[in-house]
DNA sequence: GTTGAAACAGGTTCCCC
DNA sequence: GGGGAACCTGTTTCAAC
């Protein structure tokens, strides 16, 4: 399909503020309203846009604490892999999981409210996953940058 | 300020699906369409809601690429540290950016095209960023959960 | 907090170029 | 593909309970 610059321009005005009016993209794009609103319905139903979503602030509800955890598995068989990404999955404390190259095998990002919180999901949720060999925990002090905004 | 169980119930909906009508929530959380209209200005006015965003699918627009960085700097005046994090606030590359404990000072969330991206970044703008002393990146060779969903 | 209704704005459709 | 106008759905405000 055709992705050219104007629908890029409009992915990054949507990224930043989703509720902004046809009329004030039409406006920033040079664009009718009609044509604004076309692009983005073929960019919602070719899959550029998976959802629209209100971000919350973390502090003002009492999830401050955001640690890193690096885990790695028993053993590396397929039957491990996938049951311990399916029980990471159920846990809500994580917000994201990847398995990556390297020394360990995963990188989760936690969200809990403090560092009792932490310690109680480190020792009652997760190092009760199957297959978990050993993790190694960071703890972050501040948070310099956070997007969810791609840029083009 | 008050902040109970059908306002996490709320955010909640909102942090799924922000284009939700208000009658839709309405119904799910039994509440007239005027109670949930009120709620919602008021999680907004009070900073509860940061911002509504689209989420936009990295694989179709070419940028399949994930990476994590950790960063160590050379010393850690508050003047390095400053400059470092504002440099690293400017790279549209970096979506996320945590001053961490551990072995090292920083971890990044990389995102690119592919690892010929990625090399183009790490040798062309990251290792010219003032105050870095050493590098280590991690790969991702698969993303087994990503949410924005804070849980309650 | 609820209901209902009125006023308004914006999303959506249609027809034109 | 883009533009303008009509239409229609949802938001917003208000009054009364």
């Amino acid at each position: 399909m055709t992705f050219d610059n104007i629908d890029k321009k409009l992915l990054e005005y949507l990224q930043a503020d989703s509720k902004q009016t046809n009329k004030e993209l039409s406006n920033k794009l040079n664009l009718s309203v009609t044509a604004v609103y076309e692009r983005i319905k073929k960019l919602e139903k070719e899959g550029f846009i998976d959802k629209y979503v209100a971000l919350v602030n973390k502090d003002l509800v009492e999830k401050s604490f955001v640690a890193f955890c690096h885990i790695k598995l028993i053993q590396h068989s397929q039957n491990f892999v996938m049951e311990f990404e399916k029980e990471v999955k159920d846990l809500s404390e994580v917000l994201e999981c990847y398995h990556i190259s390297g020394d360990y095998d995963y990188l989760l990002k936690i969200l809990v409210k403090d560092i009792a919180a932490f310690r109680e999901f480190l020792v009652k949720k997760l190092t009760s996953i199957s297959h978990i060999g050993s993790t190694h925990s960071m703890f972050v002090i501040n948070e310099v940058k956070h997007t969810t905004t791609i840029s083009f």
